[in-house]
RNA sequence: GGAUCGGUAGUUCAGUUGGUUAGAAUGCCGCCCUGUCACGGCGGAGGUCGCGGGUUCGAGUCCCGUCCGGUCCGCCA
């Protein structure tokens, strides 16, 4: 027997007990006839205290950082008490201990605050997997995963596997390839997601799918993406829109729960994608707090319904303002008191080319107090063209208060307004505002089905190329011609204005799930693949499986995926989802670790009958 | 594909307008220490300044190239 208790399991009420313990050595403090030695394990530290009568098999047999030991002794009250960790107030005074394997000195420190940089922490990663802040964040990922398998179980539905050697279908992301040996000269792909598989169950009336499951994507790489990824893929059958935000809103209140004891209680707000982009210029808005984007102006060609303020700013002889299609503004609370050196420091931050705005113009809305006079005042980086009225005006339209500084961003529209979003964020976690254990859920529904590809002068699907138009919008889809025959008025195509029976969740501006409801006819699967500019011969090569499917009852359905990762990631409070992974990539798509991918040898490219021919 | 920041002791970093023998902390090794828990004290070892080239009397420092890592844009239905 190597052990009697784990190393976090041992407490008062075990005083003289007889125990064997077996774990990592963490430290060693050593005092002349006496050494304290905290072992570890994955439940916790127990000290082990070690007499005078160890002390010459300790100096012949030197224990070191990483020791890997079995430890028999009885435990003891401590005479010093740690009450900052669970084994505190006892220790185990250790009567023989054996070294069950010896550790090299790691190249890091195993603390909570280690030394080690990220490069070597990845290269040696099963040593930082011993870490408290890993530890925590798979333990916290299994919870994700047990709270949430739970909770589909106990609603009915089922865990299938699909396959992961599959078939390449290049609508979306580039695929992972696998060459197959007997059939030379073609490959396997690995899937994006289950997407299609879930869809095949639903006709074979598996109503109640769910799988977490492995995704891969190969593309490159961010914080907060991987080339391999795990997804809470699900899938209904008989579904309307809201039957889905009805039961996976119900899924990530039951997360929050059973994860972080949240009671979610409110209801979790829908947004329409543009309103989310009118006002806050982001398709997954952190509404944790306000700060609405003001438009003071915007293209005729796009919101159509909405009302911008260009009368406030056109005609002052402002050329920036004058010649940008689009302005927009937040209104920065408390911040008017800003010097012109933080004003300054803003202006570099939108011109970083990340953001790549030529500027910023703001406006400070000073308060009576601050002006010295009973009216307030206004000043602002453009009063040469506008006098004291005229900001005031530009001032009631960003909802601007005294105390407030405006800040304003002017250019095309697409650019501008992810600027004035990007530029909201950093102003809220400037002031505190995106706090880290607040978590608030927003559905965006009413996407665009269709994005223009101006390079292919075609459409392409925003959500996938199996999502519904709105019930709505099936008949505008079904009876115009997908062709786009002036490019420059691609927005007047009726298709431009066809919203997508598809809704996303956003947790604190995050991203962490989308689906839809689903095509479940032939012939709108059809036109679908025709928009998307494909031929009959392509798409029936490429989705003739599904399309067959669709001819023997298949019954509406709809659902869902979860970015699985990044849910851990937010639930955990970090920015990178990482540190959420047993074993990741790094930026590269590279394992360090395993140093992979990396070549294979000329047999196995033989049997392949592949050729490199490397540029 | 592009932008940007970084690479100096095992590790994390500092290193001035280019100028003597490249420093600190921590880790490691040795000695001392009976109540520590970031133990403490004394001593010691440890460097191809990522790599290649250039400028210069002289390069860790400046220039060019290259490799590696971080972040971002494009991309990611």
């Amino acid at each position: 027997m190597y052990r009697t208790h784990t190393c976090g399991e041992l407490r008062i009420t075990d005083v003289n007990k007889v125990v064997i313990l077996a774990g990592w050595v963490q430290t060693v403090r050593k005092f002349g006839a006496i050494t304290f030695i905290d072992l570890r394990d994955r439940f916790g530290i127990t000290q082990l205290l070690f007499g005078e009568q160890l002390q010459q098999q300790l100096d012949e047999n030197a224990l070191g950082r990483e020791y890997v030991i079995q430890a028999k002794g009885f435990v003891q009250e401590r005479s010093n008490k740690n009450l900052n960790i669970p084994t505190g107030e006892i220790e185990v005074l250790i009567n023989e201990f054996t070294i069950l394997n010896r550790s090299a000195v790691p190249p890091f420190t195993i603390t909570d605050e280690t030394d080690g940089g990220d490069d070597l922490r990845m290269r040696y990663r099963y040593l930082d997997l011993r870490r408290n802040a890993l530890k925590k964040n798979l333990e916290l990922r299994y919870a994700v995963n047990r709270s949430a398998r739970n909770y589909l179980y106990e609603n009915g539905f089922m865990d299938i596997e699909t396959p992961f050697l599959i078939k390449s279908t290049p609508e979306g992301a580039r695929d992972f390839v696998v060459p197959s040996r007997m059939n030379p000269g073609e490959f396997y792909a690995l899937p994006q997601s289950p997407q299609t598989f879930k869809q095949l169950l639903m006709v074979s009336g598996y109503d109640r799918y769910y799988q977490i499951v492995k995704c891969f994507r190969d593309e490159d790489l961010r914080a907060d993406r991987q080339p391999e990824f795990t997804q809470i893929d699900c899938e209904m059958s008989f579904v309307e829109q809201e039957d889905i935000l009805n039961m996976f809103e119900g899924l990530v209140k039951r997360v929050f729960k059973d994860v972080k004891g949240i009671d979610y209680e409110e209801e979790v707000e829908r947004m329409s994608w543009e309103d989310a982009m009118w006002n806050y210029g982001n398709d997954k808005p952190d509404i944790r707090f306000e700060m609405k984007v003001a438009n003071l102006k915007k293209p005729a060609s796009v919101f159509t319904g909405k009302e911008d303020n260009a009368s406030l700013i056109n005609g002052a002889n402002f050329q920036v303002f004058d010649s940008s299609e689009t302005v927009v503004a937040i209104a920065v609370p408390g911040c008017s008191e800003y010097t012109r050196k933080q004003t300054d420091e803003l202006t570099e931050w939108v011109k970083r080319p990340q953001i790549g705005m030529k500027g910023l113009v703001y406006i400070r809305c000073l308060s009576a107090e601050q002006a010295g006079n009973a009216n307030g005042a206004f000043k602002s980086s453009v009063d040469k063209f506008y006098d004291g009225e005229k900001l005031k005006a530009i001032a009631e339209a960003c909802d601007a208060k005294a105390g407030d500084l405006i800040l304003i961003l002017a250019g095309p529209e697409e650019r501008t307004r992810k600027a004035i979003s990007e530029l909201r964020l950093e102003m809220g976690k400037r002031l505190g505002f995106r706090k880290e254990n607040e978590f608030k859920l927003l559905w965006v529904l009413d996407f665009p089905l269709f994005e223009y590809d101006a390079e292919e002068n075609r459409w392409v699907a925003r959500h996938h190329p199996f999502t519904s138009p709105r019930p709505g919008d099936i008949e505008v889809m079904i009876n115009n011609n997908p062709v786009i025959k002036n490019k420059e008025k691609y927005l007047e195509h009726p298709y431009a204005n066809i919203k997508a029976n598809a809704y996303d969740i956003v947790l604190n501006g995050n991203e962490i799930g989308g689906g839809s409801i689903r095509i479940y006819q032939r012939e709108l699967q059809e036109k679908m693949f025709e928009a998307l500019g494909m031929s009959k011969d392509e798409y029936m090569h490429k989705f003739g499986f599904l399309l067959g499917a669709f001819e023997y009852g298949a019954p509406p359905h709809g659902g869902i995926a979860f970015g699985f990762d990044r849910l851990c990631a937010i639930l955990g409070g970090s920015e990178s989802i990482r540190d959420f992974i047993a074993f990741p990539k790094n930026n590269s798509g590279r394992d360090v670790m395993l140093d992979a991918p990396g070549t294979i040898d000329k047999k196995q490219l033989d049997e392949l009958q592949i050729k490199l021919d490397l540029k």
